[in-house]
DNA sequence: GACATTTATGTGCATATACACATTTATGCC
DNA sequence: GGCATAAATGTGTATATGCACATAAATGTC
């Protein structure tokens, strides 16, 4: 096999990026009626989650850049299902928290998140996905 | 545990998305050399392989969207490393492929992909990887 | 051969992603 | 208290991603 097929086969640039396209795809239509994309449906659930996180928490949490937290933000602050709030001791943190149009709407997608999910493990099994998230993990 | 936590805990869409973006992080900073981002140098070792590709087939090949392929080529052609032609037989298609700069710089970025994917296999085993490449597969 | 349909591709738009750089507030040290 | 440093955040720029819509060329049907 030369190096180029090598490549193709087995790069896990490639195929780890063209998995995570794929999923992305499922969830994404099949959350289509709330108009939350995959980040900002992962967003919503980090914020509930996690009680008033500051920007930076939440995107380590999600192992995301902190600047591509920001952008996320926006259109989801612009559609008034988070908002942000000085802290009172620190005045550089802005805590985020669910307006009650953002709980609400997440109560939706939850239900959508379930069906989306159990698809999905249909293709692996529980089990299987255990696994590979582990293994997930490991690739920091 | 509370759905919330359930969520956090299991769901594909962001434990995949988290582990493309980690993976990514990896691969462009050794790829920094070359200038080349993850989706180029993938796009690149893609057209060498499949001989002149059309646009079309190359997003197949990569489970990306035939519009992000467009434009992921885009600065490609603007450096010099890839040149369309209009198919003799059927003048819709743009066939792809390297032109001498391409080539080198494709070998050059081949030789930093070695280092980097041995890199991520110690970090689970090139057996564990096989495995997880073949299940990640399955999340069509 | 004309016209509807299919196929290959491009473009406008919105969001996703992250780097480099800038700003504001808190902290530590003298 | 004053100043260097660190920490939290935002903005400009470039690419990534994919949907909706548009265009051009090939194909099928009558």
């Amino acid at each position: 096999m030369d190096h180029l097929k090598l490549i193709s086969n087995t790069c896990m640039l490639q195929h780890v990026r063209a998995a995570a396209r794929r999923v992305t795809d499922h969830y994404e239509k099949a959350l289509k009626p709330t108009g939350l994309t995959a980040s900002q449906f992962t967003t919503l659930v980090a914020i509930a989650r996690f009680r008033d996180p500051p920007i930076t928490m939440l995107a380590e949490r999600l192992t995301m850049d902190r600047t591509t937290m920001t952008r996320v933000l926006a259109p989801l602050q612009r559609r008034g299902l988070v908002s942000q709030n000085a802290d009172a001791q620190d005045k550089r943190m802005r805590r985020l928290s669910l307006t009650p149009d953002g709980i609400s709407l997440l109560r939706e997608a939850e239900a959508i998140w379930d069906g989306v999910q159990a698809h999905m493990l249909e293709k692996l099994s529980p089990e299987v996905w255990e696994e590979m998230r582990d293994q997930l993990a490991k690739l920091t």
